[in-house]
DNA sequence: GCCCAGGGAATCG
DNA sequence: CGATTCCATGGG
């Protein structure tokens, strides 16, 4: 078991896991979740100024574990910068504890093709039934495919996930990344346009799944996804657009907006 | 039956 | 170009 010191009102493992960037945690009991990274089963409680990690090593953690939950970066920096402006600093209120992760590439590129005109709920069941039919048994879990794996299927092969017409979407996807089409090195380090537009050569994927594959599986904080919840958030309370100090952090403020859209109440 | 869901492709004018 | 329509599936 590793023990990591953090304050709650820096990272809040519910807020960070249940806030949409990320399908795979499964909450056990209050505060306590179950996922797999890296082939590794995990769980992850929070309590009382401590996060518990169990199911990997210090050398994981140093290696890729913290950065996975984003906790190897400065919060308190970009919320003094997105406070500069009193909306967004509101919407922080909401939800002082959520973070970016940084999650595989692959698994964020089709976890978002299979978010298109989907609800949560039924988007965690095909993931997890995508994992169960082609992942890997981690001690009863199961680790996400690689696309080299699905890259070899049919879309009918797909049948038993009932993703629908999203079944060719992931196959396209899985066969660009396995050939190489689509190079991760690229997407992390081209110009965000260029990069945009490579992922957007897939079949299924436009900008909105473009900018959720860079922001939570590539590491840009500057894409900003806009889905029908950002339309009306950003309408009603940045008619003007988002402040030109926040958009090199643009994906990180739109965590919060998006949080608070959904929740306050104040946005219709 | 209807509507909608962290959209995007195809097909119009 | 912009505006519509269709896409599979499941829950409310």
């Amino acid at each position: 078991m590793i023990e990591f010191d953090v304050d709650k009102l820096d990272f809040s493992l519910g807020e960070t896991l249940s806030c949409g960037q990320c399908f795979r945690w499964k909450p056990i009991e209050e505060n306590k979740y179950i996922g797999v990274v890296n082939k590794k089963q995990i769980c992850i409680t929070q309590s009382d100024g401590k996060l518990f990690f169990d199911g990997v090593t210090q050398k994981d953690c140093d290696d890729w574990f913290i950065e996975y939950l984003g906790l190897d970066e400065d919060y308190s920096a970009y919320k003094r910068i997105l406070s500069q402006d009193n909306t967004m600093k509101l919407a922080i209120t909401y939800a002082q504890g959520i973070r970016i992760m940084k999650q595989p590439f692959w698994e964020t590129l089709c976890s978002f093709i299979i978010s298109q005109n989907n609800n949560i709920p039924r988007i965690t069941g095909i993931i997890d039934r995508l994992c169960e039919c082609f992942g890997e048994n981690c001690d009863g879990f199961y680790s996400f495919p690689e696309a080299e794996v699905l890259a070899e299927k049919a879309s009918d092969d797909l049948a038993p996930l009932r993703s629908g017409f999203r079944a060719r979407y992931i196959i396209d996807a899985a066969q660009k990344v396995a050939r190489g089409e689509i190079d991760e090195a690229i997407i992390r380090n081209a110009p965000i346009d260029e990069a945009r537009s490579v992922l957007m050569k897939i079949k299924g994927v436009g900008p909105k799944v473009a900018d959720c594959t860079m922001l939570f599986g590539a590491g840009r904080y500057e894409a900003f996804p806009v889905d029908v919840w950002m339309k009306k958030a950003m309408t009603q309370l940045f008619p003007c657009g988002l402040p030109e100090f926040a958009k090199p952090i643009a994906g990180i403020a739109q965590q919060y907006i998006f949080h608070y859209a959904r929740t306050s109440g104040e946005v219709e």
